[in-house]
DNA sequence: CGTTCTACGTATATCGTTCTACACAATCTA
DNA sequence: TAGATTGTGTAGAACGATATACGTAGAACG
């Protein structure tokens, strides 16, 4: 009927023509838009069906959303991020939205780069993973796309929404563990500083580990806050000079879970028992802590529940809420065997390596 | 001068008046096309700073390129993967390209539906990394756009390239090196086949890990291949029923890293000693491999250098090239404790659990 | 000196949607 | 019964780039 039909591509115009309504009909359909009658609906529906029509997201794009919503990721090594992700899914499921993933190094400009493209590609909507960018800058950012934050504080503002564990707490509640475990000489491991802003989930959990030991009664000169980039050698000096100083530490707690594997690979490496001579613990309750040569005491933040209800916010804010939300869920302390001393911490005896480096696990 | 400045988005357009010159300069120097003067190049490049000008990517899929390429990744825990990710930054650095990632859970009809996804949006090229979809879904696909794939060998596609190591090579690697450490009852563990298409790079191993063991002599029925799916519940059950069986293995191959890291911890959970009682060797030689805790035999496959080669198949592929190409890297053992039994295998007595399961580690 | 290149620019149709404005009929209200 | 309202549908202008087709000036050639 129609004259043209030069093209292949099955468009909306296709769709139009094979259903005997106007384009823009169609495009009511498409958008589940007010003022289509439900014969209409139907019949559109169909003709979308029996040609397999998907539409031009690029086209969308020009006009109106793009149901693309982006996930900016730290970076990928990271395996509490799949929790988070999982819970991004969950919070997607039924919508028509669907997730990109940009990855970034561990650096904010790359970050920014990504975001840049990302917006550039009109995504409706951005959610941020532990990304280490200051605050000012998400503003901006939010300025032009709706944002949410994980892993990232900030209780204050009002131009995006954030989704968090209360990192303080959750420092807290590893330095109480660890003191009820009979460790007398707790140390913390951290991420250094060399990044302008690095990431402030880890900052808040130094506070929280400092002010538990504080309350109990502390010195301040006892409480041991080291720093190291990631990365084994990086992290297993530190290691080392913390174990080879004068009072060494008898229990670390290393900020994050893929960071806390290094420094138990670094302990182990040199000639230390875990959890005998040292206990370790870590942060997120990811899935190789539960591995048996891990068998790491983590502190679990319900990444999964987190990235749904990041999700929430995302499409609350898209469909045009201001006011600004901000989730915090309270962490809980998983044992394991990395903080189980079987020993009665009597004779304060210093930890020295025992023996020889553990053979079969050499 | 010009009498629109309503919008306040800088375009192609606000570039073009604030420089002087037409639209379809400033389109030219933003694509690098033929025809524009240095003079003008230099013009409109200031100008575009100066406005801080960010193209459009919706409006340039509409008729060019989006300068997207998309990256399908089968799942996100898979420790190797930031490897070929890590290729792929390599790749495209220096490019205008920037990569966007899916995530795939496992099921090829998610995939599917990422790709579709992808494809909607204009992307200009796709790698695949580890996807279960079968190679004539790959023939669809690669008509809509270019595509590259990781870890599915097709030597004879002649519709999209692929990037792999020798997969064969690598399994019969393992079992030579089983044997050359004086184990006698090597077995392997793999994916079970449960989505129609599974990870096909699991079979090419298990034939040469099966081959070998044929060319040292070994009776069919001594070829032991135990599948279960990923996760540690599953891996444990398969691992207790191998190591309970009447003539138990004293070294098991897990099919990847990610995979084998579970194994280890299933053996050692049950009691065993690794590598005394059972020797245990990965494949892909991912980070966790060097902890002191995994310690873990692997097989490199050199992912870096295959999302390298991945990379420039395809952007070659985004400029014309039409003729398949089909790039393999030969792999390489790294041992490590985890296969080194120290033991003399004089007495062929059975493994059986040592004593106590090792309580520092439970 | 006319013709033919070559190099550089411009004008404008086009991509596939969404959105605004409006037409029309049926129903409600005063 | 006139006027307002509601429900349903259409036409056509955007959106911001790219690609095509073409114009112009200067150089090269015979």
């Amino acid at each position: 009927m129609a004259p043209r039909q030069k093209s292949e591509r099955v468009t909306i115009r296709t769709v139009a023509e094979d259903a005997g309504v106007s384009v823009a009909a169609v495009s009511k359909v498409l958008r589940d838009a007010y003022g289509v009658s439900d014969a209409m609906r139907l019949k559109v529906r169909q003709s979308m069906d029996k040609l397999s029509y998907r539409p031009h997201s690029a086209a969308r794009g020009m006009r109106g959303q793009t149901y693309t919503v982006g996930v900016l990721m730290a970076d990928i090594k990271n395996p509490f991020f799949p929790d988070i992700i999982d819970g991004i899914d969950d919070g997607l499921a039924g919508t028509q939205y669907l997730p990109l993933f940009g990855i970034g190094r561990g650096s904010s400009s790359v970050e920014r780069a990504i975001v840049h493209a990302m917006v550039d590609r009109q995504i409706d909507g951005l959610i941020m993973i532990g990304q280490r960018m200051a605050t000012a800058d998400l503003d901006a950012i939010a300025s032009e796309v709706p944002i949410v934050v994980i892993g990232h504080h900030a209780p204050e503002a009002q131009s995006f929404d954030s989704a968090n564990n209360d990192d303080v707490r959750g420092g807290a509640i590893v330095a109480e563990h660890m003191l009820a475990q009979g460790y007398r000489r707790p140390a913390m491991i951290t991420l250094g500083r060399n990044d302008l802003m690095s990431a402030d989930v880890s900052q808040k959990r130094e506070r929280g580990f400092a002010d538990a030991l504080r309350g109990a009664g502390f010195a301040e000169h006892d409480i041991r806050i080291a720093s190291a980039d990631d990365g084994l050698d990086d992290v297993t000096a530190t290691v080392r000079a913390l174990l080879e100083s004068p009072e060494p530490p008898d229990a670390i707690f290393g900020w994050a879970d893929y960071y806390a594997l290094e420094v138990l690979s670094a302990v182990r490496a040199l000639g230390f028992r875990v959890p005998d001579d040292i206990g370790i613990i870590g942060y997120d309750n990811a899935a190789p802590c539960a591995f048996t040569q891990n068998n790491l005491t983590s502190v679990d933040q319900f990444g999964r529940e987190i990235g749904r209800q990041a999700t929430r916010l995302l499409i609350e804010r898209i469909k045009g809420r201001t006011q600004a939300e901000h989730f915090v869920v309270t962490p809980r302390l998983v044992a394991r065997g990395s903080s189980m001393a079987p020993r009665v911490k009597a004779g304060d005896t210093l930890p020295s390596p025992s023996a020889q480096p553990d053979v079969a696990h050499k």
